[in-house]
RNA sequence: GUGGACGUAGCUCAGCUGGUAGAGCACCCGGUUGUGGUCCGGGAUGUCGCGGGUUCGAGCCCCGUCGUUCACCCCA
C-alpha cells in the first residue's frame, strides 16, 4: 500500500453494516405511514440554484446565511446543495403543475440533506431526512393528519420517550401585530451585542435561548398565541380536537421556534428525551406563501421533515433496536468445482422464489465455511458435495437446532 | 464560527515519574478423512492520526495540523 488513507469528509454521517440494517428499518419505519395515507414519492435533486433556498428558506435563517454549501459549478451558476426538502419540492410541483391535479398534492421524499454546521451528536454536514408535503388544501383535519404521520413512524420504529410540542404561529396579521409587542418588550431587555442582532434579525429566537437569565426575562415576553385573530384560533383548536380523537397527545409550546421563515399557522416538533442537546427528531409546520414567494399559485401547503439519523440515535438510545443482523435463509457449501455450479443454479432459483441464499465460495476448508455460516445468521446449511450430486438429495441442516433432514434438491423451496 | 475533552492493532482499551508497544474481542490455521455455535493449541496485524520541536532517547513533554467527540450557536 502506497499513498495516505483518505477519510470521510468532516461530520457527515454515514451507516456501514451492520448498524446500516437499523438504519434501513428506521428510515423505511418513517416512510410507511406515508405511502399508507395515500403520498406519492418524489425524487429530486439534491443540489439546486442557490435562489431557490435564498427565496424559499429565507436569507434571515441561520440555514441560509451560514450554513449552505454554495459554490459556482462550470457554468458560472450559483449551486447549492439542498439544506431542507420543502423548497425543492415546492420547485418541482411548480415547474411540473403538480398542483394543476386535484388537490391536495401529496408527496414525500427520502434523501440527504446538507448544512455546513459544527459537527456534534446528533448534527452532521450531511443527514438524512423523510418528509412529506401535502400542498394546497386549508383543513385542519389534514393538519393533524400530517402529524399523525409523523407520529406512526416513530411508533413503528418503537420510540416512546418522546414528545410532541404544537404551537400556531397564526396568518400575517397575527404575526405582525405580535412583532410589535415583543420588539417593543425585547428593547426593554439588557441583551449582548450578539443576542441584540439575533434578535433584531428575528426576535422569536429569544424564546429558544438557553441561558438562565434569558429564559427567566422571556417568561413575561408577550406570547404569539395570544395574539392570533379569531380565524387562527379556532383552526388552532380544531387541529387540536382531531389529534385528540386520534389519541395523539402534545403539548402546546408557545415559545417554539422553528429555523425556517416560511412558516405559518400550525408548526410541530418531535423531541426526543434521551438525545443531548440536539434532541428535535422531526418538524414541520404549514406555510401558507410559499408557493407564490417561488412563482407559483397562491396555494399552502404543509409538511414535515423527519431525521432519520436522530431518529435511529434514539432508538438505540431506548434500547428498542433489535440489532439483528442480516439473515439468510439457506447457506450453500460446495465442495468441488461441479458442486460450485449447482450451487449457483439452487441460489439463483430459489432467489427467484424470495429467499435470502448465501454461497460459501473460495474453497476453504468445511470447518471453515460452517463458520462463515454460523456468523451469517443463516436459518439453514446444505453441504453440497459429490453424495449430494449423485443422489439430487441434501441433508438440509437447521442451524437453530443443529437437526439434519433430508430433501431432495427440488423440493428445497418447500422446506425452507 | 466559539470553547472543553480525546486520537495506541479491524473493535474496546492498557501503557507507571519520557528508554522505540500490550490485553480482551474479532480474524486466520490446526486439534486427521464431509458439518457451526463450547473448549484447547498456534498465527498474522500497528510508520502509537499527521508534521515539526525539546531530548542521548518520545506513544508518553511542547507547537502546529487534521480528525473525533461534547457543549454554545443552530437544527433533522
Amino acid at each position: 500500500m502506497s499513498g495516505k488513507k483518505i477519510q470521510a469528509p468532516k461530520g457527515v454521517s454515514e451507516y456501514v453494516p451492520p448498524r446500516s440494517v437499523s438504519f434501513e428499518f428506521v428510515r423505511e419505519s418513517l416512510i410507511n405511514p406515508a405511502r399508507r395515507a395515500g403520498y406519492q414519492l418524489i425524487e429530486l435533486p439534491v443540489f439546486e440554484d442557490t435562489e431557490l433556498f435564498t427565496r424559499g428558506v429565507g436569507e434571515s435563517t441561520d440555514v441560509v446565511s451560514k450554513e449552505m454549501y454554495t459554490f459556482e459549478d462550470r457554468g458560472g451558476r450559483s449551486i447549492t446543495l439542498r439544506p431542507e426538502g420543502t423548497a425543492g419540492v415546492m420547485r418541482a410541483v411548480i415547474e411540473h403543475g403538480l398542483d394543476r391535479a386535484q388537490l391536495p398534492t401529496k408527496l414525500w421524499y427520502s434523501g440527504a440533506f446538507f448544512r455546513a454546521e459544527r459537527p456534534q451528536a446528533g448534527r452532521y454536514r450531511q443527514f438524512y431526512q423523510v418528509g412529506i408535503e401535502a400542498i394546497g388544501l386549508d383543513d385542519p383535519a389534514i393538519d393533524a393528519e400530517v402529524i399523525a404521520i409523523a407520529d406512526a413512524g416513530f411508533k413503528a420504529i418503537g420510540l416512546t420517550k418522546y414528545r410532541l410540542d404544537i404551537t400556531s404561529l397564526g396568518d400575517s396579521q397575527s404575526r405582525a401585530a405580535h412583532r410589535i409587542d415583543l420588539v417593543k418588550f425585547i428593547a426593554s431587555m439588557d441583551l449582548d451585542e450578539a443576542t441584540a442582532l439575533r434578535a433584531q434579525i428575528n426576535p422569536l429566537r429569544l424564546f429558544d435561548d438557553k441561558r438562565p437569565q434569558i429564559r427567566s426575562a422571556m417568561e413575561k415576553a408577550p406570547l404569539l398565541l395570544d395574539y392570533l385573530s379569531q380565524a387562527s384560533r379556532e383552526n388552532f383548536e380544531q387541529v387540536r380536537r382531531y389529534l385528540e380523537a386520534l389519541g395523539i397527545s402534545y403539548v402546546i409550546n408557545p415559545r417554539m421556534v422553528r429555523g425556517l421563515d416560511y412558516y405559518t399557522g400550525t408548526t410541530f416538533e418531535f423531541v426526543h428525551e434521551l438525545l443531548g442537546a440536539q434532541s428535535g427528531i422531526g418538524g414541520g409546520g404549514r406555510y401558507d406563501g410559499l408557493m407564490s414567494e417561488l412563482g407559483g399559485q397562491e396555494l399552502s401547503g404543509i409538511g414535515f421533515g423527519l431525521g432519520v439519523d436522530r431518529a435511529l440515535l434514539a432508538a438505540e438510545s431506548e434500547g428498542v433496536i433489535s440489532a439483528d443482523a442480516f439473515v439468510s435463509d439457506l447457506f450453500i457449501i460446495p465442495l468441488g468445482g461441479g458442486a460450485k455450479e449447482q450451487a449457483l443454479r439452487i441460489a439463483s432459483s430459489l432467489r427467484k422464489a424470495g429467499k435470502v441464499v448465501e454461497i460459501a465460495f473460495g474453497d476453504r476448508a468445511l470447518k471453515g465455511a460452517m463458520k462463515s455460516a454460523d456468523k451469517s445468521g443463516a436459518r439453514y446449511v446444505v453441504v453440497l458435495g459429490d453424495e449430494e450430486l449423485n443422489s439430487q438429495s441434501v441433508e438440509l441442516k437447521n442451524m437453530n437446532s443443529g437437526v439434519s433432514t433430508s430433501v431432495s434438491i427440488d423440493s428445497l423451496i418447500n422446506a425452507l
